[in-house]
DNA sequence: CGCGTTTTTGAAGCCCCTCAAGTGTAGTGG
DNA sequence: CCACTACACTTGAGGGGCTTCAAAAACGCG
């Protein structure tokens, strides 16, 4: 049975078999969860640690009127939550975006493997600053780029995401995210993205369909998007 | 001497002496350097890991057409470039805003200090997590919020992170930014900023003059701002 | 089929940007 | 002491990108 969270790291950095097998045991408890479940709530203290193994997911805040804003985007490989001291209170929510599959690593043993894994805590350590740099590039799109560019860069960061893990096909991409998730993503409203989309569509860039993302021309979007792929870190090892 | 980085990292975990007489040592190479200046620049391997022991300093970003995004503000006791793996490629810029006093430490020893002291690493990896949630705080501002709540937002953020350093004195905080850096931190226009910032003066909420900033309705800033700082996992312990 | 959700399109308006010019202040050198 | 420069701050006028409000069309699912 394969498991993406610890293709990821093995993608990464050499670990040993036996701290392969303590990740294996860590994940065997994993659970199916419906879309639109809330894994972990804002003010929560910190729970166990959540491994996303299949499904979408979204860490996210309300604010005081009412507006949503996401702050990531989970995939299979993906984990979140993990805080090491006891006394850490969520400063945002996560919820599920797709049925999923996630397993939950108990905070003890989470602090147990930390303590006496050096490798699998560089590995971890390695997921956690890609993530960062990751909301750094969310951080500059935000404030700098336009609604076009904006939208085909945050389609270039998921669609080298979505390769890293082989969840691609040529270029297609499943991506079960409406225009009002996208919104809430993307600080613009969903009658805008729509309109971002129509034109992507119509310049023969993209064409988002069915929950399924056909990119007619990367070169394009990605030129469009300013993107540059370094920041996530990609390692070409387990390219096809 | 006082060191700001290790003060921070006692507040919220208990470190032995003999860690804090480790940290200690590996500052002890630190050096001034003068405003402007690039500590690493986007696209270095990974060297030293910089702590800033004085003045202020930036991560930014810049953009194909010249546009220059900030993704963080460091002020003393921040550290940055914690990375593990050698082959990490910077996807960003650091700078110095002020004249400064910065230490780095060697990448093998740091590496070295993770491996072997687990309280330290969990001290490192708390700070990490930190940074992290105010990416998410940026994030949601840029998103969701107007731009005279951003910069509240961002007021209240640089207020609470200096008193927790001991760098204000009452509703004082020396803030060394210009409105055309605040533009960049923001994603907005010098221009714009300079509007809100008289709006905030005229309403009696705050009013920077000469690189000082006196808040004067707290109250008020922070509910403009929709303000909770949660999110900056504030620790008492060391409050006044 | 019928209902909720998502997508799509239109019209009007506001927030923030762009462009432009003027003011103030600090530093430098004559 | 006063030019001269550089830079940050300030204010005004006009425009555009995205929002808001509204409603229709298309989709998915019991």
């Amino acid at each position: 049975m394969s498991n993406a969270f610890i293709d990821k790291l093995c993608a990464h950095v050499d670990l040993s078999t036996a701290d392969i097998g303590l990740l294996e045991a860590e994940c065997a408890n994993a659970r199916d969860v419906p879309a639109r479940h809330d894994l972990i709530r804002e003010g929560d203290p910190s729970g166990p640690l959540f491994v996303i193994l299949a499904g979408w997911a979204c860490r996210y805040q309300i604010l005081p009127q009412g507006a949503r804003q996401i702050t990531a985007f989970l995939m299979p490989g993906d984990c979140c939550d993990m805080h090491l001291a006891k006394n850490y209170i969520m400063d945002h929510s996560i919820a599920t975006l797709t049925d999923s599959r996630v397993a939950s690593i108990p905070r003890a043993r989470f602090e147990n493997l930390i303590a006496t894994r050096p490798f699998l805590t560089q590995a971890l350590w390695w997921a956690q600053l890609v993530d960062e740099g990751v909301l750094r590039a969310w951080i500059v799109s935000m404030g700098r780029r336009s609604s076009v560019e904006r939208v085909a860069h945050l389609m270039c960061e998921l669609y080298v995401r979505a390769r890293n893990m082989g969840l691609t096909t040529g270029d297609q991409l499943e991506l079960p995210l409406s225009q009002l998730v996208l919104g809430d993503a993307l600080g613009l409203t969903p009658v805008h993205v729509n309109r971002v989309l129509r034109r992507l569509r119509l310049e023969g860039i993209m064409r988002p369909r069915g929950g399924v993302l056909v990119i007619d021309d990367i070169t394009k979007l990605a030129l469009l998007a300013g993107f540059d792929e370094q920041y996530l870190q990609r390692k070409l090892k387990r390219a096809a």
